[in-house]
DNA sequence: GTACACTACATACC
DNA sequence: ACTGGTATGTAGTGTAC
């Protein structure tokens, strides 16, 4: 027997003998790799019909701990049964935990259980590793002091030494101790290619970073850097990065794109060039499922790629407008790539290639430190929704949402939903939409001191608050229901369930760890702070996600309908006393602060919150000195979702505007948030005007730099799915022929040049940004920057296609 | 041959 | 397919005159 501290890290299970075991990898305090052998009885749950006699349930039970089937690994058997009493969907009912031999045969064995008086069969779905964690409690990145047999020298489970660890042993009991600090080791890699299809071309260098840890590996040339490593030819390259790993014995092998690019282009490469790429801690190869996209799996070794990890959990919140690895390092980091331009590499000086290893080294550290940076989430994450790391690192935010659920249903002894099988998929997307948030009709103006209030939590508050979920649903009246109008009455029992039970815990949390990261900021706390946030906005979609175990689209849809009517009220209630609403959009309130002190607004707040159900709260976002709402391109009215304000401290918020939107040149985008600055400031438009026709006349005089003038439009699906052809489309195709990297996701950059054909459509004039030609003055002033501009000046009655466009021209000069 | 309505698409807001 | 609905606005497409 031996004691150790240990902190559980990738979960694998193995069969031997037909019968399922747990492998978990993970450390001991003193840095030490254990892996640590557990078994699981497996079962699922079959729920009894309300009333069934307690004579039937016994013989049912009977019966069913006979079970026997030929599974996929050979015979497989229900072990016995037991009775219990459970709660489904938040009601009452007995049920029979069925403990079988074999978890890969659940669903087989579910099948063959039919009676009348059985009305549910339920968590035969919940996957192996997800089920071990919920019933051993023993959790991913929690310190556990754990006894174990030592297994390294025996010879059971079939020869489980050979795994690369320091120490092998079969749990036997464990007890979980409080330590909040784990730093793992990290080892971060890239690669750069012949060629961007995966395994097409050789792999040019890999780069490996780690603690203390830098290294370029290549065999193309030679370098006199001391990260540098010369090998002799690709197959060679393979195996010196297996060796590196395994010399730096990481617990997270992390890379960006990873799963989509590095890792599977070198499996692809090794299995060409017949080199092992033993990279498991059980020396196998890295594992493949390809879902929607890849996911590569390293047996006993976290491969984590962060692109999924922050594309989930970050992308809200940047203000990059890609998820490059580029863009999201300068965000987070500060730090951008070096600059490389990819040519042939036969094109490729022998001088030349230094510059080409120090950038495959930068973004080798890159990805180091964003992971640095950003793993206080993914800890946090993985430690409250406590889903191995692996799977927890690549889960979107209905995984999260579920998952979150799934592991705290015990508390209300639960038995967790099945997933919705397709056809119940493709009914729920049948039924279309349901009608969403309500958004104030703005009228078009410049106005001054403006007070903004909003909802906290808003969804989230209404769902605790009024208690919508799949199991307090009811269709049919009864007492003790809210009824709610979603275009036909639905009801909802007011007996609080879980969902909302949950939910409130999670606005709690939210509340308390800001407090606290308020008082004593830390990047731990932020992030947990940030978890809770997260899953309390996503609760809501979640409801509404044709994919989920807890969809209700009634659910979702009251809490719209409960959204709508409580802004509206907030705004009459505002109105009433004498205030002049400006805007709103779901959850917020703009109005005119007018004579009003600011005590009068936070007693107006005290007095609004003091009426509102449940724990829903108005809160006071700010005060601003000014703000600027424009009417429609098409039609007269104040065009929503679209204003820019000064704030108290000076700082300009814009939203909506082409300012913020990525498919506008930057040219346009730089003008429209100048003048939006200079009007805020200024109270007038003087300036502003001034200001363009400063641009304008530079555009005109050609004096504008292309690249000021680039438009950015992303493919969102393969070229040949487009019904319709858009310059962006047309531009991806012809990058396509001449052999550059187009895929789904690319950012396609163009320009529009001037032609001699005044009717051709704008994709025949639309050219790649290194294409020769002279820019398209008429397309930028008529398409970029005066549609930026005119509803602004609008709002001055000033009508800016007069001022600059055509023949008025020469008025231009004269102006001013 | 042009004008206009409609559709497809991208991207924002909350 | 991988949380929801609401909204603006461009460019292409189809059709009426």
């Amino acid at each position: 027997m031996q004691n150790i501290n240990f902190i559980p890290i990738d979960y694998n299970n193995f069969d031997y003998e037909g019968k399922n075991y747990f492998n978990i990898i993970g450390r001991d305090d003193k840095g030490k790799r254990i892996s640590l052998i557990d078994n699981l009885e497996v079962y699922f749950w079959a729920i009894f019909n309300e009333g069934t006699k307690e004579k039937k349930i016994n013989e049912i039970s009977e019966e069913i701990a006979e079970i026997k089937i030929r599974g996929k690994n050979g015979d497989s058997k229900v072990l016995k049964t037991e009775i219990y009493e459970k709660n489904f969907l938040g009601k009452n009912y007995k049920a029979i935990k069925v403990f079988i031999s074999n978890y890969k045969d659940a669903r087989e064995i579910a099948k063959k259980i039919k009676f009348k008086e059985i009305f549910k069969i339920r968590e035969y779905d919940i996957p192996y590793t997800t089920k071990y964690i919920l019933e051993k409690k023993l959790r991913p990145l929690n310190w556990y002091e754990i006894e174990g047999s030592v297994l390294s020298d025996s010879e059971e489970f079939g020869g489980i030494q050979n795994i690369e660890v320091d120490l092998c042993l079969k749990l036997e009991s464990f007890k979980e101790i409080k330590k909040e600090d784990f730093h793992p080791k990290v080892l971060a890699f890239d690669i750069e290619t012949e060629n961007f299809e995966i395994g097409k071309g050789e792999i040019l260098m890999i780069s490996l970073v780690g603690e203390n840890f830098k290294k370029v590996i290549s065999h193309r040339n030679n370098s006199h850097h001391n990260f540098f490593e010369k090998v002799k030819n690709e197959a060679e390259l393979i195996e010196k990065f297996v060796y590196y790993v395994k010399k730096n014995s990481p617990d997270i092998l992390t890379g960006y794109f990873s799963d989509g690019f590095d890792l599977p282009y070198i499996k692809s490469r090794a299995e060409k060039l017949k080199v092992e790429l033993n990279l498991g801690l059980d020396n196998s190869t890295p594992k493949f499922r390809k879902g929607a996209v890849l996911t590569g799996r390293i047996n006993g070794i976290v491969h984590l790629d962060l692109f999924k990890f922050i594309k989930t959990v970050y992308s809200q919140y940047l203000q990059s407008e890609t998820l490059k690895l580029n863009d999201v390092a300068e965000e987070l980091l500060g730090e951008k790539k070096h600059v490389w331009e990819f040519i042939p590499i036969n094109k490729i000086d022998s001088d030349k290639w230094d510059e080409f290893f120090e950038y495959n080294l930068k973004d080798g550290e890159l990805t180091y430190k964003l992971f640095q940076k950003i793993w206080a989430d993914i800890y946090e994450f993985t430690t409250i929704i406590e889903e191995p790391l692996f799977d927890l690192s690549r889960y979107s935010m209905s995984n999260l949402v579920e998952n979150y659920i799934i592991h705290n249903l015990d508390k209300y002894n639960e038995i967790t939903e099945k997933k919705p099988p397709n056809e119940s998929i493709k009914l729920r997307r049948e039924e279309g939409k349901y009608e969403g948030a309500f958004v104030f009709q703005p009228i078009a103006g410049l106005y001054e001191n403006l007070v903004f209030f909003d909802f906290t939590s808003m969804y989230g508050s209404i769902i605790v608050s009024f208690n919508l979920s799949k199991e307090s649903y009811i269709e049919k009246k009864d007492k003790n229901v809210t009824e709610v109008d979603i275009g036909r009455k639905v009801y909802f029992s007011k007996d609080t369930g879980f969902f909302s039970k949950m939910l409130k815990d999670i606005i709690k949390k939210r509340k308390e760890y800001k407090k606290e990261y308020n008082k004593n900021p830390s990047p731990l706390l932020k992030a947990r702070s940030n978890a809770f946030k997260l899953l309390s906005n996503a609760s809501y979609g979640y409801l509404g996600f044709f994919g989920a175990r807890y969809y209700c689209r009634e659910a979702a849809a009251s809490a719209a309908a409960i959204a709508r009517s409580q802004i509206k009220t907030a705004i009459s209630n505002i109105e009433k006393k004498g205030y002049k609403v400006v805007y709103g959009d779901t959850d917020s309130i703009s109005f005119l602060q007018g004579n009003k002190t600011k005590k009068d607004i936070h007693d107006l707040l005290d007095e609004i919150n003091s009426k509102l159900p449940g724990i829903m709260e108005l809160d006071l976002e700010g005060f601003f000195k000014r703000g600027i709402w424009v009417t429609k391109r098409t039609g007269e009215f104040g065009a929503k979702k679209k204003y820019a304000l000064l704030g108290e401290d000076d700082k300009i918020k814009i939203k909506g505007f082409e300012t913020v939107r990525r498919d506008w040149c930057d040219l346009a985008r730089k003008t429209q948030n100048k003048i939006l600055e200079l009007i805020l400031k200024d109270g007038n438009e003087k300036r502003a005007l001034e200001y363009l026709k400063k641009i304008i006349n530079q555009l005109k005089r050609r004096e504008i730099n292309i690249k000021e003038l680039i438009i950015r439009t992303q493919l969102k699906k393969p070229i040949s799915n487009y019904k319709s052809i858009s310059p962006h489309v047309s531009i991806a195709e012809k990058m396509k022929k001449i052999g550059m990297d187009v895929s789904v996701g690319t950012l396609i950059e163009y320009y529009i040049s001037e032609s001699n054909d005044k009717k051709s459509l704008i994709r025949e004039r639309a050219k790649l940004p290194d294409e020769k030609g002279i820019y398209n003055m008429e397309y930028y002033l008529k398409n970029q920057i005066l549609p930026a501009v005119e509803n602004i000046l609008e709002i001055f009655q000033i009508n800016v296609n007069e001022l600059f466009d055509g023949e008025r021209q020469r008025g231009l000069v004269e102006y001013g």
